[in-house]
DNA sequence: CGCTTCTTTAACGTATACGCTAAAGTACGC
DNA sequence: GCGTACTTTAGCGTATACGTTAAAGAAGCG
């Protein structure tokens, strides 16, 4: 089995309360898989190792229950959810969906270039570091630019939605950044994307994203399916 | 002012603990616009109006937060969160992406008959209510038929987040659902929808839905402005 | 009269206590 | 040996207690 690195976050503010800092431990171990799908504690335990009383870590359990992330069930304690297969289908297809409306919205708005700017530099990097053979930078290069996309869209709702479906599936991603094909086609359906909309062509920019995470899914799902990795 | 009347909901089973309870109690009050928007609480005011301790208040608190029904500030207790007309157009925004989105996912699968039928059920209805002058069935109607729509598609993720987005924009429909021009269009463009659905024509059906929601968004937005409702 | 600083206090964040319930274990009958 | 009824107990849901802190008010100063 790959083994996943933990990518690195942005720095954040220190926690403001006992119940932030269990929210974003436990979220991190998470993502980071350092909790694994289907990983099972007690509250009294998560309380233990996180050095508080059971009171501000079942406040993080409700919030990471709401985020998909975790579900809660009386007298099992929590449970890290598992992503099906299915699940990530679903992921991708609602991504696609909205990712799609914020491509299009930002060749609308028709930005200036130095909003356009991050996203071609994120492209760059990433060519470079398919070049490097930096499958990690790449990923994170990648990310930088779908983030900015989304950002500049100017729907702040749309935006944090993406974020949350984002987390859902990032384990799966980073599963499966060296098991899917190189990602040769992506920098290049990038820079189609930035064209269109440099040009303000919306429909354009919609139908490349779209088309970008049609792909996107139908690899994951082969992947999934050839390595019988039902859930993760 | 218009007066908002309640919807009458599904029948519910009993509340399983009183976090649930404190939960269902202030969510339909929020939307029930009971607690209009702005309104403001104390963890011991509602735990006191509920008949239950501080605890499982801010536990419901702390989901209804999650959903963006309201809002959670140190020593200024719960907030219900207004709705103003920029969140509002970004809400048609997005559920204009994922609703497009799933009527090309149920024209894509090709629904049985059966499947169809409550679609034209509703339409009817939509139509019989609007002859008969009766607002509220042609509201409930339109209800009816999208959730069916959304249900439909096959995305339980896509639907659980369309319905999320139609709550926080619940109060705002309710309320110019007197103020805005007669819904005749809506019966047409519904009918057209479902064509679209049973000649399986994918592309027509997004597109249907997509311009059906932009009007949608575009009459909400000119009546909020005209009556400078900047927010609700 | 306005501004700053001190005091007060209300509200909350967290810890703790406790009873209830469902799950696990046990004994009994067949 | 298998199923059933009983007992036990772990874990949670909720209530309560308490220290902390930020907001409001009061007092002092310019």
């Amino acid at each position: 089995m790959a083994m996943l690195k933990p990518v690195p976050r942005a720095a954040e503010p220190p926690a403001a309360s006992l119940v932030d800092g269990a929210y974003r431990t436990m979220r991190t171990k998470i993502l980071d898989n350092e909790w694994a799908p289907g990983h099972r504690a007690l509250e009294q335990e998560l309380a233990l190792e996180l050095g508080m009383s059971r009171t501000p870590v079942r406040e993080a359990l409700i919030r990471l229950a709401k985020e998909g992330l975790v579900e809660v069930v009386p007298r099992h304690g929590m449970r890290v959810l598992p992503v099906s297969a299915a699940d990530m289908d679903e992921i991708y297809q609602l991504l696609g969906s909205l990712e799609a409306t914020a491509a299009e919205l930002v060749a609308q708005r028709k930005p200036a270039a130095r909003d356009i700017a991050p996203l071609e530099a994120a492209s760059r990097a990433m060519d470079a570091a398919l070049k490097a053979d930096d499958l990690d930078a790449w990923a994170q290069a990648d990310e930088r630019f779908h983030r900015h996309l989304v950002e500049l869209c100017g729907n702040r709702l749309l935006a944090a939605t993406v974020y949350n479906f984002w987390d859902r599936a990032h384990r799966a991603r980073m599963f499966t950044l060296r098991l899917r094909p190189l990602p040769v086609h992506s920098t290049r359906e990038h820079t189609n994307l930035v064209r269109a909309i440099r040009k303000g062509d919306a429909a354009a920019a919609r139908e490349i994203h779209r088309a970008h995470r049609e792909r996107g899914r139908c690899e994951l799902t082969a992947i999934l399916q050839r390595f019988k990795l039902a859930q993760m």
